[in-house]
Order: structure tokens, then C-alpha cells, then sequence
DNA sequence: TCTTATGTTAAATAAATTCTTAACAAACTT
DNA sequence: AAGTTTGTTAAGAATTTATTTAACATAAGA
């Protein structure tokens, strides 16, 4: 190879950096590790990896790379490929931001819904009982009828939450905002 | 205070426990401290806190509250108020779900849109000069057209994701999906 | 002005997370 | 079926993050 393709190449490798860097800054702020963000961000670049490419192109152990794969895989952001004649599993990563924005962020907001409805729902109810006890006293059932109506009244914003995720997933989102827009 | 009295104020404390403790554990998927998650929640059932007050409650360090009081003030979900007669300072908790979703992913989107899409201008004048180089190999320049159609292309999630941030921003997005929808 | 109360910064400790080495299990080849 | 390659699980080491204790700064009140 000559030295000036060499240095054009390397060249490559520096671009492809810079955008490997800023996603991976942005990646671990959601909750992936340094490891797997760094992977999936070298694997935009790449058409498929396998586990050995994995760890020989981030330097890092191979059970670190499989860990990363599946949690990556658990967030959808990589799927396992079928590649005939290799024994090894190759792996690729989605490269449509948009897809990955809507597997990540409803299977979180649900996680969230989910969780939070069901507190919601088992403590309005203990509320609920004490207001009937005869054995409250009045300050207490306004206590208790308080924190009723500020629950009742959450349960719009995750009633939202849910149908904004159900508009991600149905793809009407993007009739009142599409994909691309007049510049 | 009678023991009946006692047992009802208690099971108050078990309910907004279970609310409490279910807040904290989606916002500690947030990025925030469990600490700062805790004081959140709890501050969610309280009119006002002050710094002491929160160390009582959680049984917690003084320097501990006060970074995550900061913390939670960085991303609005926390607002410091002016109490007359008091040399304390005393904080309150943003309770309107609506506005702390919109302050936190506002500013978390705002800033990938930033950093990625600098990233991407950077990467992309670099394949440009790869491109026009005339040392550089054809196989070079088929690669660098390439990763810079992928950036390209990629441009279109950042915009849209800006779309969201300002429909979120000025509200439009309330008009194409209501607070309150019909059950 | 001096004292006391409040809040923050810095250093040190504790806890949790991330990654690696080593042992193991599964599956493909010969 | 034995051996080899590949991938995963488990245990341990290392790094990072979170929290506390202690010292400091700031501001209010005496």
C-alpha cells in the first residue's frame, strides 16, 4: 500500500471517529455501558461483526463484547444475522436512528407506566380504606383524601405517556410530524 | 396521640411508601443519583423542604441533599422558593409530571442533537477533502462517499428529533395528543 | 465586630459497577 | 465419538461512582 492511500485511510478512521465518539457520549447517558455503547457506535460503520471482530477492533475481552451484544440486543439496537458458511454468530446494528428511538424509548416510558400505575393503584386504595375507617381521625382522612387527588390526578400524564408510546409504535407520530421536513 | 390514630397516620406513610418507592426506581433509570431519586419522591408528597428537613427525613447527609437538591434544580424537577421569617433555604418539587417530562427530555435531546450533529459536520467535510483528494486510492474514495451518505441520511432522525423538542416545547404536540382523552 | 447558623467544597471512605481472567458448556468438524 | 472452536457463566480485580466526614465559606443576627 502506498503512503499516500495510507494516510487517506487513516483519515477515514478519524472521521469515523469523531461521530463513534459523539455517539457513544450520548449513548451512555441511556444506561448502556461504556463498552456497549462504544460497540454499537463502531458497528454503525460496520456491515456485520463478529465476536472476535468485536474484540480485537475495541481491544477488549471477548465476555465483555458478548455481554454488550445482548444487552444491545435486549434494547434492539443490534440483531443477530445468519451468515452461511461461518460458524461464528455475526451480529449487525440498526442503523435507523428512528427505529432504535421507538424500541428504547416505549419499552422504558412502559417499564414506567407499568410500574408506576400499579403503585399508584395499591396505594389510592390503602388511601381509600382509611378514609372509611371509623377510626381516623379527621385530620387524617384530609391527609389521606390529599394524596388521593394528587395520585388521580398523575394518572393523566402516564395515560399520555402511553398513548404517545402507542403513537411511536402505530407510526401516527409521524403524520403530525414527519420524517422530512421542508428545509 | 391515640394508638388508632397512630396506626391510620402510619399506614399513610406505607402508602405514599409504595408510590415513593416505585418514582424512585424509574428516575434512578434517569441518571440521577438513587439519593437525588429518593429525595424527589419524597418531596413529591411534601409542600416544602429544607436542606435539614430532607437530611431528617432520609437519614442522609447534609453535603448529600445539597448535591442532589442541585441536581434535581438542573433538571427543573426541583425549584428553590422564598420563604419570609426563615434563614433556611426551602425547596420545592415540580409536581406536574407533564412539565418534568418536558424540561428533562427537552434538554437531554437538545443536547444529543448538539453533539451528534457537530460530530456529523465535522465527520463529513473530512470525507469531503478524502473525496476531492487526488492521492487518494479509488477504493478509499468509494468508502468515504459511502460513510458520508450514511451521515447524510442519518441528519434526518436529528432533525426530526428538534421537530419534537419544539412541538413539545410550544405545546403543538398537546393538539395531536391531549392531557385529558376521553376513556 | 464577633458569634452562630447555614450551605458548599474537598478529601476520604464505602459501595456499586464494569471489565477481565478462568472455568465451563455447547456445537460443529473430522 | 473425540477434539476443536465458539460462546457463556462465575468469580475476582479494578475502576468508577456515590456518600460521608471534616474543613471551609458565607451570611445573618446579636
Amino acid at each position: 500500500m502506498s503512503e499516500s492511500s495510507e494516510r487517506s485511510r487513516s483519515k477515514i478512521e478519524e472521521a469515523k471517529d469523531k461521530v463513534i465518539g459523539a455517539i457513544a457520549e450520548t449513548m451512555d447517558l441511556y444506561g448502556v455501558t461504556p463498552a456497549a455503547a462504544n460497540l454499537y457506535a463502531t458497528m454503525y460503520f460496520k456491515d456485520q461483526m463478529t465476536l472476535d471482530e468485536m474484540r480485537t477492533e475495541l481491544e477488549m475481552s471477548k465476555p465483555s463484547m458478548s455481554t454488550s451484544v445482548r444487552k444491545l440486543q435486549d434494547i434492539k439496537m443490534v440483531k443477530k444475522t445468519f451468515t452461511r458458511g461461518s460458524r461464528k454468530h455475526t451480529y449487525v446494528a440498526e442503523k435507523n436512528f428512528f427505529r432504535s428511538f421507538m424500541e428504547f424509548y416505549c419499552l422504558m416510558w412502559e417499564r414506567e407506566v407499568k410500574m408506576n400505575m400499579e403503585a399508584i393503584e395499591e396505594s389510592q386504595d390503602d388511601f381509600i380504606e382509611i378514609i372509611k375507617d371509623s377510626a381516623s381521625t379527621p385530620d387524617v382522612v384530609a391527609e389521606a383524601k390529599q394524596f388521593y387527588d394528587q395520585l388521580e390526578e398523575s394518572k393523566a400524564y402516564y395515560l399520555w405517556l402511553n398513548d404517545l408510546v402507542e403513537s411511536i409504535r402505530n407510526g401516527r407520530i409521524f403524520e403530525f410530524l414527519p420524517k422530512e421536513q421542508a428545509k
